[in-house]
DNA sequence: TCTTTTTGTTTAATCGTTTAAACATAACCG
DNA sequence: CGGTTATGTTTAAACGATTAAACAAAAAGA
C-alpha cells in the first residue's frame, strides 16, 4: 500500500507550515492568508492528489462520519433493501455505513455494537434482537445516538421507526373477512419480539371484530432461529389436517411466506379457493405465483429515510431529548390470492 | 456521546504511565512487568470497562481492519448474499466491512473507491462497473489490495474470483438442445461487461456446437441501467412475434429473469411447452413458478469466501504478486421449466 | 517616533494509541 | 566495592490532522 500524501508533504513542498496548509484547504482564516500562498497550496494539493486522511481527522475531531447498521441478516431482502436506502440517505450527508448481521441473537448484536462503538461510529441504526434490552441500556448509558427499526422494546424509551404491525394484521383479517373467510389462520414465529407480538395481537383483534371465535389451533408459531422451513411445513400440515381446516393463512414474514408457499405449491393446494393467502412483505415470487399474492407492503423507503434522518438529527444536536417514535402504515396490496377470479 | 475510557484514565488511576498500561494490555514485555502492577492495570481496565479506541489504533498502526465492498446494488439478492458471506468471513478475521452501491456506474464506483481509500480501508472487494478500467489503474498505482468479483477486465491484470460464465451458458444451451430445443433465444444486457459478454459468447458457441444457425434476432440486448423492465417486455414481445418464435429463452441475470417471468406469466405463455426457460441465478420465485425454473446456480459462498481470503492474504503479505484468478463452475439445477412433465 | 492594529504565518498542543529508547534501581559478579 | 546485567518503568516521538495561541512584520494612528 503506497503511502498517501499528507499535509506535511504539501507543507514542505510549498515551504510553509502544515497549519497554514490546513487553514487554506479548509477555507478558514480566508481573509488573512496571502492569495499567492493560498493558490500555491491549493495547486500543490491538487498536483500531489492530496486527500485528507479520514482516520486522523476522525481522531482529532472526535467524529467519524460513519453509521453502524445492525440488522438480523443483510441477505434478507427486507434488510438489504433497507440497507440500500440507508446507504443513499447517509451518503447524501457524507456518511458511510458499516454493517453487521446479528442473526436475531442478542449476544451477536452486543458484539457488533461494541465493535462499532470501538470504531467510534457516530450513531447506530439497529433492528434489535429478542432480549436485547440490555444492549439498549448500554447505548443509553453511553449516550450513543441510535434508532431502532422494525422492532423496539415498549418498556424502554428509545427512538424507533417501525411498521404499525397491529394495524397491518388487523387490516389483513378484515380483508379476509370481507372476502367471506370464516377461519383464517396465522403462521408466525415463536418470539417475544414486539413487532411479531403485535402482528399476532392484530390478528386476534381482527378475529374478534369479525365475530370469529379465537382458537389457538389456528395460530401456529414456528421456531424463530432454526428449522423454520420444516416447522412451517409441519404447521401447514397440521392446519390442513384439522377437522375444520382454515380457509386462509396470514404469514407473518417474508421468510415464513416463502417456506409456506413452497409447501402449498408442492402439495397442490388451491389458492385462493381452498386457502386464501396474505403475506407480510413482498417477495420476488409475489406476482409470479399462479395466484399472485395479496401482501402487506411496508414503506421501506420511508423507514430507511426517517431512521437515518432521525439518527443524523440526534448526532447533530445531542441535547434534543425529544423521542422520535413513528409507526408507519402498511399498504394492503390486493391480488388474486384473496380474490377468487 | 459520553467519552470513552482511555489508556490515560487507567494510567492515572493506577498511577503509572500510559506506556506501561499499553504494554500490559497488549501482553508485551511480559517478563519485565511486576506482576502486581500488571494485575492492577488489568483489573482497573476491566473495572472501567476500557475498550481501545480503534481510530487511534488505526492511525498509529496504519491499519484499520476494515474492508471496503463495492457492488452494483446491495439490495440485489445476489450481492446481498455475497455481502453476508464476506461479512462472516471478514469477521472471522476480525475485520469489519463498509459497503457501497455503485449502480453499475464507473463514476460512482470511483467516488466510493476514494471514500473508502480516504478511510484507509485495508483492502477492497469490487464488482467493477463498465468502463471501470481507470479505477483499476488507480488501485494498482496506489498499491491498494483488491479483488474483483463477478466480473473483471481481461486486459488488466488483477485478482478476480468469478463464475465461468462462458461455460455456464454453454451448459445451458447444451441442456436446451438435449431437450429438443431448436431455436433458443438469449435475453441479456447491452453492456461490455466481461461476465455478460462471456454469457453471450457461451450461448453462441452452444448454438454452433449443436448445429443451430446463429440469428441475431434471437439474441436480445436490453438497456443495462434503466428501463430494463420495459425493454425486457419489448424483447420478449418481439421474440414471440418472429415468424419462427424461439422455443426457449436463457435469461442472463436474475433481474432480467424476474421481468421476463412477469411478462410470461401475465401473457399466459406456457412454460415449458411453448417456451422453455433457464435463468442465471436463483430467485425466490424459482421453485414457486408454476413450472419451477431450471437455473444456473452460482457458488456464491465460494466466491465470497475465496474473494475475502484472497484479499486478506494480499493484505498480510503485500509482496506476494502472484495473481489469484479463479473461474468457478456454475451448477445447472434442472427443473420443470425445461422438462415437459 | 512610538504605540496600536492589522496582516500573515508558525508553534505547539491535542486526539488515543504504540513502541523504541532512555532511565532508574536492584541484583549479580569477580 | 566498582562495574556489569537484569528488571521495571517512564519519556518522548510518532501516526495525520486541527486549531488556539503566540509571534513577526507591516500598516495605521497618535
Amino acid at each position: 500500500m503506497k503511502k498517501k500524501i499528507s499535509l506535511k508533504d504539501i507543507a514542505s513542498k510549498v515551504g510553509v507550515s502544515t497549519a497554514l496548509v490546513s487553514y487554506v484547504l479548509n477555507n478558514q482564516k480566508s481573509g488573512r492568508i496571502r492569495k499567492e500562498v493560498a493558490l500555491k497550496i491549493k495547486q500543490t494539493a491538487q498536483e500531489l492528489n492530496y486527500r485528507p486522511n479520514q482516520i486522523a481527522k476522525s481522531l482529532k475531531l472526535q467524529k467519524t462520519f460513519t453509521l453502524g447498521l445492525i440488522v438480523a441478516d443483510i441477505s434478507n431482502p427486507f434488510f438489504s433493501s433497507l440497507a440500500r436506502i440507508i446507504e443513499d440517505e447517509a451518503d447524501k450527508n457524507k456518511y458511510t455505513v458499516i454493517f453487521g448481521s446479528a442473526d436475531e441473537d442478542a449476544e451477536k448484536s452486543c458484539k457488533l455494537l461494541h465493535t462499532f462503538h470501538d470504531r467510534q461510529v457516530d450513531g447506530l441504526i439497529i433492528a434489535p434482537a429478542e432480549n436485547g434490552e440490555d444492549n439498549t441500556k448500554y447505548l443509553l448509558d453511553n449516550g450513543i445516538p441510535f434508532v431502532m427499526i422494525d422492532r423496539y422494546f415498549p418498556d424502554v424509551e428509545t427512538n424507533w421507526i417501525c411498521l404499525d404491525n397491529y394495524e397491518a394484521s388487523l387490516k389483513a383479517v378484515h380483508h379476509f373477512a370481507k372476502g367471506g373467510i370464516k377461519r383464517p389462520a396465522l403462521v408466525t414465529y415463536k418470539t417475544k419480539l414486539f413487532n411479531l407480538a403485535q402482528r399476532k395481537k392484530g390478528f386476534v383483534e381482527g378475529l374478534r371484530e369479525n365475530g370469529i371465535i379465537e382458537d389457538p389451533a389456528y395460530c401456529r408459531e414456528t421456531s424463530f432461529l432454526k428449522n423454520t422451513k420444516t416447522e412451517v411445513e409441519a404447521a401447514l400440515e397440521a392446519l390442513l389436517k384439522l377437522p375444520e381446516p382454515p380457509d386462509a393463512v396470514l404469514f407473518a414474514s417474508n421468510i415464513l411466506a416463502l417456506h409456506g408457499l413452497r409447501y402449498i405449491h408442492a402439495n397442490n393446494i388451491r389458492v385462493p379457493d381452498q386457502l386464501a393467502l396474505i403475506t407480510f412483505d413482498e417477495l420476488d415470487a409475489s406476482d409470479l405465483f399462479y395466484a399472485p399474492l395479496t401482501f402487506l407492503r411496508q414503506p421501506i423507503r420511508e423507514i430507511g429515510q426517517l431512521a437515518t434522518q432521525c439518527l443524523l438529527a440526534q448526532i447533530d444536536k445531542p441535547s434534543g431529548d425529544a423521542l422520535t417514535q413513528i409507526a408507519l402504515t402498511a399498504e394492503l396490496v390486493v391480488r388474486q390470492s384473496t380474490h377468487p377470479v
